[in-house]
DNA sequence: CGACTTTTTGATCCGATTCAATACGCGTGG
DNA sequence: CCACGCGTATTGAATCGGATCAAAAAGTCG
């Protein structure tokens, strides 16, 4: 297991604390009082950085974590009966993976690093042992879940009742989004999951992401260089998301 | 059945604490010591039963309680900027509902009855607190996020992998499952949603759905008197929904 | 019974997939 | 430094599954 991989990470990870943290604000901690934070840091426990392609847990792993990123993304996915992947999101810092595994007590997901990504390992049962101890814990666990569960359903009609376009657009929002409330970039990032990921989560042929792309790009939405995007209209972006799916004329959807 | 909606059946629910209530194996109270599972019983409040159409609650509601169901059965929706709706789930007695609120604090999403239904209000600051002393129930609570986490997980890959056949023999074999987990017929059962909120929960148009029945019923694969069901060959539809999604001949799918 | 809603059936159309081929990016080794 | 190979991304042409439009049929209910 992760332990005593090597002492000088280990020494560096020493001084981040969560109160420290530029992430605190969003992540577990969020609302807990400095005595609380402190409790919390107490369990947690820092692993050497993944690289890319390493796995944070895999499916049937005994289930003792939940992990928060503190750096890097992070993609978890299922494997179906037949072999196939199902992208289930992509992670940012800050946010939490792994919590799919309670009821089962193993992990019925794969969690990989989509680039060299550092992680702060949280062990539940002392996280739930802690969760009664301090209500603003508890309460602060079961709103990341009630999130997490409410963020799936909106997947559910991306999924279920948008078209390409729209899923593509409400991805790269998302993600501008996310990047933003971590002080990043909204209009400019990177790409850290490859476009066949991308029409994997979106329920999509990589060819169609590729063409959506292009597309995109001829209509003045955005500017792609690899991995790199520079969205240039987020208003647009926005309106295609919204609104258009049942409109008739689609006229809010078209602009350049 | 309980049947008719006034004080008489009210007599009748003072009775019904969670130890003598056929779901509790189902139900939040799985695990919970005969002591824990009485502590539970006094925070739960009993109220008159839904009719058909009636909300348990609306978008924008305050959060104040999570429900399970004791008999009936409930539809949970969201409703998009645009007014489109997205059936998150169809929900049997056992189930509980309500959860996607409490980061919020109020609830993002409907549930509506779809037949008369008799419900257990679980007041969640109550159950909250409780579940600090209780750490058996806030285990279980958790647990129950995260099986929903879990299965709306599946649900995207439903949504996003699966061919129109596969997403509604995946629906018919679910619900199938469910009904004999509550000591119903696995393979005879009731439809208490119309073929559109079928539709909409599977990603599917209404006209796709019927289409679908007919055709399962000249494959054999079931038949169908109105809202009824009779699954003919639950082999079949398991193969169905599993493994042909990318198997070029497709030799599994298709029998009978 | 008549008005309304839900379901079914038919014909057509379109978005996205699939198949196929080419182009690009990147690391390796000569 | 370039040549090679391999994975990833892009582009094109053909096909297909499911949506949409339209209308008939079957329930539902006052």
């Amino acid at each position: 297991m992760p332990g005593n991989n090597d002492q000088p990470v280990r020494l560096a990870d020493l001084k981040i604390a969560c109160h420290n943290c530029s992430l605190y604000t969003l992540c577990l901690p969020i609302g807990l009082s400095r005595n609380d934070m402190d409790s919390l840091d107490t369990i947690i426990k820092r692993r050497r950085p993944l690289k890319k392609g390493e796995f944070l847990y895999r499916h049937n792993d005994d289930f003792s974590s939940v992990y928060a990123i503190r750096s890097g993304s992070v993609k978890t996915y299922l494997v179906l009966d037949d072999g196939s992947e199902q992208i289930t999101g992509f992670h940012l810092p800050g946010e939490l993976v792994g919590f799919d595994a309670i009821s089962r007590n193993s992990h019925n997901t794969y969690a990989k690093a989509l680039e060299t990504s550092s992680i702060c390992e949280i062990p539940f049962e002392k996280l739930e042992h802690l969760a009664c101890k301090l209500p603003s814990l508890q309460h602060q666990l079961l709103s990341i879940m009630s999130k997490e569960i409410h963020h799936d359903e909106e997947m559910l009609s991306l999924l279920g009742k948008k078209s390409a376009d729209q899923k593509l657009a409400s991805l790269l929002l998302s993600l501008s989004t996310r990047h933003h409330e971590r002080g990043f970039s909204a209009t400019e990032f990177n790409l850290s999951m490859s476009r066949t990921d991308i029409g994997n989560y979106l329920g999509l042929a990589v060819e169609t992401v590729s063409r959506l792309f292009t597309r995109f790009q001829e209509q003045g939405l955005l500017e792609t260089k690899g991995k790199l995007v520079r969205l240039k209209d987020l208003e647009a972006l926005r309106n295609m998301t919204g609104s258009c799916l049942n409109s008739p004329d689609g006229s809010c959807a078209r602009q350049a």
